[in-house]
RNA sequence: GGGCGCGUAGCUCAGUGGGAGAGCACUACGUUGACAUCGUAGGGGUCACAAGUUCAAUCCUUGUCGCGCCCACCA
């Protein structure tokens, strides 16, 4: 016997459990079955479960389970990332918290072992979250970014590509995390508009020289004043960077600075002697026209610097704090970033050479995992040539040998790649995959997947060298390995089965925030080393908001914790509504009223096998759905298949949300609301080879709907599954009900369609006329032979649904009548003296102006020459039939009218 | 500056070149041995605005207004 409500909280873990032990989750390497693959987007190894990834691991095991029990090999492959930044950040806060030495008095060594130890205890919490959710990983063979195959894969990558010329080192600007104290990517850079200031400075001119500065124009924008400067004025936004300055910059045609180009002007406080030169750079028509040029803290001024041979005067060290150098004036040496820019605005004005502060809206980047401001440096590092390995990536998706769901987003990658910049791979961390470079102590480089093969390098170049070889201390981006992740975690780089047969990987399910971090850098690599594209497909999903349209986040605290949903509701309820939501194109604002709905939905799906159960609606083997004699039951079979073949044909198309909506359709207002309704009567009934063909054709039905249901509600599916056994199989590895043409009856549906209509219909009458919901009212047909027929076939059920004590047929309807029109039937009911004349007289009324109306829209079409012309054919048939349907309904009212009004 | 997207019922959102939809909320009524986590019925929308294309526009085009996001070096 079922219980009265599905115990979600028994079921989940008993059946999870089940399931993985059997080995469900497991792909086969075997021949034979077409491969389905998806790779995991790896989460961090610190992270847990928000709603992002809920929603985005829902997807993913809607179609692995879908694809499983279409009989393909399904590879979900799970793994995890080992987060360089984040996780070492984790660990230097729990050693401080623990009062332990940091991680430089440690030690390099003593620091990654910390790391790991803490991996092994606190890290991948998030796997057990999603076994909470339900998610049927191949957990056997969980992967790791930093394991010995990954770690092997990513020396081999940065060996090859070094030896191709795809890699290299370079001394460039880059952007800077002074926190972290290491060099980030572009992407790793959130650029924020902040209330800022913009200071306007007064550099003199060297020697005391002086030229004259128009200050007022005709209207031809010719100067019609002067006056004598002996300063050049320039405005910066970060007035500590002056002390760097190596020139003043000007645009060539700014006549107004004509006369000092090529001159020199003093440095204050420095007091260096810099050249104002002329360069494309400045904007006349922006501040002073004039542009101070700090070649190693800014990156225009850098490009400037570099086409003039200005010098680069460094300012900074790793933690942003001011060099202790000879440019330097003695008193900002070593101090503080924003200590050394007020204490430079307050020398300037001390000066006199202070003009103006102003207030101003200024942009400024952050570092996105630090939160600090991020400083241009000058600095060796390791570059991905990513302009060349994007144009095999760029073609790919062009000629769609990788496609993008919706394929809105491939604009926005082609975008990205379009314009790509370099890739800065090297960071100053300890926790990631060691760089694979060896220097020897001249400066010589050795790139090998060993240091005994570098050292064999080495001593090809200078046997004296071996010996002496320091590796680079540095680590690569974690977003490097990141992107092997499709063929890596396959067994790359050796020739595994796996990676022969699930490789490319059929569907890349992600949010659009890494579309460039990851999606692009896997696109790249893939082509590189495999030749083949890393996905076919790539699901682009929404982003999850709450329900005002915010995002979540800790501070504005409007975070909806998924596992708090799945403790309230059940995993089944959680995931069918985020299925439910994921239309595509659009973020999905998730309410908690919305997760109670479709719980509810479960429960309305429990009750109905609860109903099935009570009347021993058990499964037949004999049973044979195409052979269904009874109408209701050819009718359910023949929606039941249409069901199976639209949620079939939108997961294909990943419209998940069209998909849920068809099953929710089909389950509760086709099959509770009517199927079983008018089951019924017939289980009530006497007529026992009507009742056996129903009790088997309910119990097929509901065995539909749970393996339709299974992907989006794996759990409460499984159970029922269990409870209506016994069963050859696990629910999760039976095969897909596919549709079946045997199965489609639509004169059948045309019947039960007519029957729904009619009881609707009268329903709505009675209510209209206020007919208590109790009563029990005779009723008669009014119309010929065939509808005789067909009221005959379904009395009992019309009687039973529409609350009508007795059904005849009839030539008029008796006095006091309602008039019903429904198709070809007027059904008349009757209320004899609770009928209230002027009431019927005015929904007559009402119901034939509408349909005259309807008449009227449609004569107007029809009555157009174009339309009737230039239209479809299909279209004007359409509006024929639709026209002579109410024609039909119109006279059935007009009869009734005039019925009326002989009483 | 460039790009993408969104304005449809009170709310959250689907959707379509030819008959305006769902869930929630709301109103009325609760009758039937699955279900009150429910049932039945109902109200509610010039599909942001304007022009154009078309026989036909909520849907296509352009513009306007409002809103959101991404990319970008204006000191």
């Amino acid at each position: 016997m079922l219980d009265k409500t599905f115990n979600y909280k028994d079921a989940e873990p008993r059946l999870y459990d089940a399931w993985e032990k059997s080995g469900a989750f497991k792909a086969s390497d075997e021949a034979g079955a077409a491969p389905f693959t998806i790779v995991i987007p790896p989460p961090n190894v610190t992270g847990s479960l928000h709603m992002g990834h809920a929603l985005n691991n829902t997807l993913q095991d809607v179609l692995s389970r879908f694809e499983r029990m279409r009989g393909r090999s399904v590879l979900w492959q799970p793994g995890m990332d080992h987060a360089g930044i984040a996780t070492q950040m984790v660990v230097e806060r729990q050693l401080a918290a623990d009062g332990n030495q940091d991680r430089r008095s440690m030690g390099r060594d003593a620091f990654i072992e910390r790391v790991w130890e803490w991996k092994e205890e606190s890290g991948g919490a998030i796997f057990n979250q999603l076994r909470r959710l339900g998610a049927s990983c191949d957990w056997s063979r969980e992967r790791f970014t930093m394991d010995d195959g990954l770690s092997k894969a990513v020396r081999k990558v940065f060996v090859q590509l070094y030896n191709e010329g795809l890699i290299y080192r370079d001394k460039r600007l880059v952007n800077w995390d002074p926190k972290f104290e290491t060099a980030i990517s572009d992407l790793e850079v959130e650029n924020k508009e902040i209330d800022g200031h913009f200071w306007h400075f007064k550099y003199p001119l060297e020697n005391g020289e002086t030229y004259q500065f128009p200050i007022a124009f005709d209207d031809d924008g010719e100067p019609t004043e002067w006056e004598t400067r002996d300063y050049i004025s320039i405005a910066t936004t970060r007035p500590e960077t002056m002390l760097g300055d190596g020139a003043v910059a000007v645009h060539p045609s700014d006549k107004r600075y004509a006369p000092i180009v090529g001159k020199n002007c003093i440095l204050p406080l420095a007091d260096r002697a810099i050249p104002i030169i002329a360069d494309e750079y400045p904007d006349p028509e922006f501040g002073s026209g004039a542009v101070k040029i700090t070649g190693a803290h800014d990156f225009n001024d850098y490009q400037v610097a570099r086409r003039h041979g200005i010098a680069l005067y460094e300012l900074l060290d790793t933690k942003a704090n001011m060099l202790d150098t000879d440019y330097i004036p003695q008193k900002y040496r070593s101090m503080e970033r924003f200590e050394a820019r007020n204490a430079v605005v307050a020398d300037i004005d001390a000066l006199g050479l202070l003009i103006e502060t102003e207030d101003k809206k200024i942009v400024q980047p952050f570092g996105d995992r630090s939160g600090v401001v991020i400083e241009p440096m000058l600095t060796d590092q390791w570059y991905v040539n990513a302009e060349e390995l994007a144009k095999p990536a760029i073609a790919a998706v062009e000629q769609g040998d990788t496609q993008f769901v919706p394929e809105n987003w491939s604009k926005t990658y082609f975008q990205w790649m379009r314009n790509i910049e370099p890739w800065c791979i090297s960071r100053q961390l300890w926790w990631g995959h060691q760089i694979p470079a060896w220097y020897g102590p001249d400066g010589s480089v050795f790139v090998a997947e060993t240091e005994e093969d570098a050292k064999k390098l080495a001593s090809e170049y200078d046997p004296e060298l071996a010996g002496l070889l320091q590796r680079d201390p540095d680590v690569l981006d974690t977003w490097f390995s990141s992107a092997l992740w499709p063929f890596s975690t396959l067994g790359w780089p050796e020739k595994t089965d796996t990676l022969a047969k699930h490789y490319p990987t059929s569907v890349l399910v992600t949010a659009f925030d890494i579309i460039f971090f990851w999606v692009a850098r896997m696109m790249m690599m893939g082509l590189h080393f495999r030749d083949e594209v890393p996905f076919k497909d790539v699901y682009i999903h929404a982003l999850v908001l709450d329900e005002h349209g915010q995002k979540m986040s800790k501070s504005k605290g409007n975070v909806i914790d998924p596992l708090g949903l799945i403790d309230k509701y059940g995993a089944d309820a959680l995931r069918f509504t985020l299925a439910a939501l994921a239309a595509q194109g659009r973020n999905i604002r998730l309410s908690e009223a919305r997760v109670e709905g479709y719980r509810n939905f479960g429960t309305k799906l429990w009750n109905a096998a609860r109903f099935c159960e009570m009347n021993e609606c058990r499964n037949d083997p004999q049973f044979d759905p195409s052979a269904a004699a009874l109408p209701v039951n050819k009718w359910i079979i023949h929606e039941a298949n249409i069901c199976s073949a639209d949620v079939a044909r939108e997961l294909e198309a990943y419209r998940f949300n069209d998909a849920a909506g068809a099953l929710y359709k089909f389950i509760w207002n086709v099959f509770c609301d009517w199927y079983l309704e008018l089951a019924k009567p017939i289980f009530q009934g006497m007529d026992e080879s009507v009742k056996v063909e129903t009790r088997a054709a309910a119990a097929w039905t509901l065995d539909q709907i749970i393996k339709l249901l299974h992907p989006f509600m794996p759990f409460i599916t499984e159970t029922l599954w269990e409870a209506f056994g016994p069963r050859a199989n696990a629910l999760i590895v039976e095969s897909w009900p596919s549709a079946d043409e045997r199965l489609e009856a639509p004169e059948a549906a045309a019947d039960m369609n007519w029957v729904i209509g009619l009881v609707s219909a009268v329903r709505s009458v009675r209510q209209e006329m206020n007919v208590p919901a109790g009563a029990q009212i005779p009723a008669s047909f009014i119309g010929d032979g065939a509808l005789g027929d067909r009221l005959s076939k379904h009395e009992a059920v019309i009687k039973r649904l529409a609350r009508l004590s007795a059904v005849s047929i009839a030539d008029a309807p008796p006095k006091g009548s309602v008039q019903i029109v429904h198709e070809e039937a007027t059904l008349a009911l009757a209320l004899a003296d609770v009928i209230d004349l002027d009431a019927e007289r005015a929904r007559l009324d009402k119901e034939v102006e509408k349909a005259t109306k309807e008449i009227g829209i449609i004569d107007k079409k029809l009555s157009n020459k174009n339309f009737v012309e230039r239209a479809p054919a299909a279209v004007v048939d359409e509006q024929k039939t639709r026209r002579a349907d109410y024609e039909a309904q119109l006279e059935k009212l007009q009869a009734a009218q005039q019925r009326l009004a002989q009483l």
